[in-house]
DNA sequence: TGCTAAGTGGCGGGGCCCTCCGTATCGTAC
DNA sequence: GTACGATACGGAGGGCCCCGCCACTTAGCA
């Protein structure tokens, strides 16, 4: 038997599928009824498969983060750890700035249940800890930095440049300014 | 003849006092319907003195806006100029991470008026100057950062830091990162 | 004290989010 | 092939919000 009866299967397909569109145009604040509208669908069933809007985000950008997450576990087998991890800094900001509503989905925590991690972040930061592990080992990165770090400065970079007509190039502008510091001491 | 009749500056004051307490509470988000109800007057008149939610919230946040730029008039001065730039971007970050709603304001530029600057950030921008060219002089600063930059990327950093438990802390450890580099150079 | 324009606020329209509950459909067992 | 039970659906209704309109009130001048 399967867990999920055919239709619900074929309804979650669309919802999403329209979700995406949604979502790339307008932005974590895609209204939830038009997406049902879209769909063909009540709004209600919106609801039943993605009892809250982070859970619709992520399964938005799941795929995005996963090849993100692939990237990293790529690079953290590179020569040059600080470029790999450079590398793997600039995808993350480009993605970051450029996919609507990503962003936002990664500072947005479980704001509600804040025991439960943010599922967006996590499989990032998981795929990044080798990359920064062998970078902070090289002493290409300063200790006591961790992967949830950085995923959380790039979002923030990523939002800060969400207005600018131009955010890719503005958001790689700001990483570039943390990468090297503002001030770097000495 | 005054600008403005004497009841409608009433209502102005009244509706701002009522909107520092509801956005120090509910951040940049706060009803405008409910800072009506609360302040005692038509939801329209709330609009009539400030057309935007943004307008608002400048208004709300004027006076702390204006510490800070005195802050860094003061600070442009200073022996070291280093540490006095630190202690700026430390300050407007904690302002930021702090005070529910101000880094959602500085970085909501005017996003349906593009060609008017963010009245919340140019003051700042501007103060800021002396002190980072100084630096920039100095040496302390790599060269081609704008004021804008620091305190978007300080924006940015305080949004990041929202929803941690200890947002002003997250905030400036996430500060003293960008600070000192995540990567630099050589 | 009257007049005029500045100022007010209630009302209605349009959306959105969320929940409830009667109903339709799927998948299975017979 | 049919009948049944669990699963899934979606429309209706309540609550909240933003926004614009327009008849009414009131401050301030003559």
């Amino acid at each position: 038997m399967p867990a999920q009866r055919a239709d619900a299967r074929r309804n979650y397909a669309r919802i999403l599928a329209v979700a995406e569109e949604e979502v790339a145009t307008h932005g974590a604040d895609a209204s939830l009824e038009q997406i049902a509208r879209t769909a063909g669908v009540g709004s209600a069933t919106v609801r039943r498969h993605f009892p809250t809007r982070h859970a619709l985000l992520e399964a938005v950008f799941r795929e995005r983060i996963q090849a993100l997450a692939t990237r990293a576990h790529e690079l953290s087998e590179a020569d040059d750890i600080r470029a790999a991890l450079l590398d793997w800094l600039g995808a993350l900001t480009v993605y970051s700035a450029t996919v609507q509503g990503l962003a936002t989905a990664l500072l947005r925590a479980g704001e509600l249940d804040p025991d439960h991690a943010n599922p967006c972040v996590t499989p990032l930061a998981e795929a990044g800890e080798p990359l920064l592990r062998r970078a902070e080992q090289a002493g290409a990165v300063p200790p006591g930095v961790t992967p949830v770090d950085l995923v959380t400065l790039i979002a923030g970079i990523a939002l800060a440049a969400q207005h600018h007509p131009d955010p890719a190039t503005e958001a790689t502008r700001l990483l570039h300014l943390t990468v090297t510091g503002i001030s770097p001491p000495g």
